[in-house]
DNA sequence: ACAATATATGAATATGTGTTCATATATTTG
DNA sequence: CAAATATATGAACACATATTCATATATTGT
């Protein structure tokens, strides 16, 4: 096994937290730079306390990072790898259906 | 906004399917090739129906794909990227924790 | 047709979780 | 300090879902 039983739940993780569209909206938002909490809440739609609830779980997984100037607080994604399993997710979803399944 | 609000959907469903310790196990499994049902309950140590069941939910998503061959179904990975996105969280997980975090 | 093996399915349940509402904390400005 | 803005937190609830158990379906061999 390449991979520990620790470190496939810990990926496990990190998906589910991908896998709620408000959650994955709050996320794509940052992939490009540093969002404030108010402009998430804003370009989701999602109210402010639902935004920062999400927000906590992505920071405590290390998915976003969060960084206070002044009143606002700024997250961004962490790390390229985030980027990159994201990036990816979207070509697979931009890709037009193939033949021959099912 | 580069994604539609379909597409976000879709991803995050995707995303949740893999955000569950057994599926994602099951998934891996058959990164680098099919393999049959049976063999997936044994590496997982999960239940037949278990198995089963989840497999129905990632080969809807077609995150899998599947074939019978006499008695068995064997089942593999969709696509690349799939792998991909697979793949660079393995990296992600496997990367060791940066400084400046929290 | 029958038995054996392999997989799929349906119901029931216990647990998890996304969301809302109210409220608290932090930061800047008057 | 007080007011205003920005963000975080706690409780409560409605809803989703992972798992188990029993059973059904499919395929091959005798």
């Amino acid at each position: 096994m390449p991979l520990s039983k620790d470190q496939t739940i810990e990926m496990a993780e990190m998906f589910r937290l991908m896998g709620d569209s408000t959650r994955l909206q709050i996320l794509m938002a940052c992939l490009e730079g540093p969002v404030a909490v108010g402009d998430l809440a804003e370009q989701t739609g999602a109210s402010q306390s639902l935004v920062s609830h999400h927000l906590r779980l992505l920071r405590a997984a290390r998915i976003l990072t969060a960084e206070r100037r002044g009143k606002k607080v700024y997250y961004a994604a962490a790390d390229d790898h985030i980027r990159s399993v994201v990036g990816d997710m979207i070509d697979h979803v931009a890709e037009p259906a193939e033949d021959g399944e099912d």
